[in-house]
DNA sequence: TTTTAGAATTAGAATTATTCTAAATCTAAC
DNA sequence: GTTAGATTTAGAATAATTCTAATTCTAAAA
């Protein structure tokens, strides 16, 4: 399910294009610094402005999320679906997971909080296996 | 249950109390900066690095968290017991809320991650009430 | 086609957030 | 009281992000 849509497909422009392209090809979870360096190399009149600009854009757009863990950059990620995070305490690895909340946790976070909820995460964090046997 | 530990009794320098008093008086979650405000009115010769200082001490001493959402600066916590957020994606407001995770979801996300769990939270995003109604 | 209005991009400056540095001060063990 | 190590201070430095103003692009109207 949740088939990606096909960027040539959303009507971007150029720039934007690029930016959510890097973002969708990396296997890691880029900083704007490492989308901008990336994109240039795609597209060398790129500047950095427009890198946020677009950043800002696909997130609203709902094609990028933005997360950030209160240590240095924000990083972004290529949403092709809702999931979760788990992030090392040690070195920061970013990791990616999926794991199915029970219904009645998430009407009782919405109920709770009395948000319209838009969506809903969790996040663990810990030290990554390799930072775990040091 | 989670009796606060009394400020007095962790054996802290007079700085980082006067910041760990500042977080836990608070009846907002402050960013760096307003910790800074707010501990210099209490205590004029802080510096501003040391306030920076304090929380990273604080927060490694797990007596505060930082959190973060990728919108300007970070904000800090005061830790009284494991708790979850929700975050209003218009204004920004956050809100504390205790939710209880199946132990079985936080089995399968230790176990998926293959991560040393220390912690794990729900982030709840959507409208508050204020928002939801415009 | 031109014109035009609005959106997007560019380059670089400006601002904001955070960390670093080096000197001064404090603290607790000797 | 000395001393070693940790902490604090002030301000500089760096990093992250946003703003500004000039330019370019785009697509619809004339």
């Amino acid at each position: 399910m949740s088939v990606t849509a096909d960027i040539k497909d959303l009507g971007l422009t150029k720039q934007r294009e690029v930016v959510l392209q890097v973002i969708r090809e990396a296997d890691e979870h880029l900083t704007a610094n490492e989308v901008f360096d990336k994109s240039k190399s795609l597209l060398p009149t790129i500047s950095f402005a427009t890198v946020y600009n677009s950043l800002r854009y696909l997130k609203d757009a709902g094609h990028i999320a933005e997360i950030s863990f209160g240590n240095g950059a924000s990083r972004f990620d290529a949403m092709t679906s809702r999931h979760d995070h788990a992030i090392c305490t040690k070195c920061g690895k970013l990791v990616d997971m999926e794991i199915e909340l029970p219904k009645e946790v998430v009407d009782f976070a919405a109920c709770f909080s009395k948000f319209k909820l838009e969506s809903i995460e969790l996040t663990l964090r810990g030290l990554c296996p390799n930072c775990s046997n040091t």
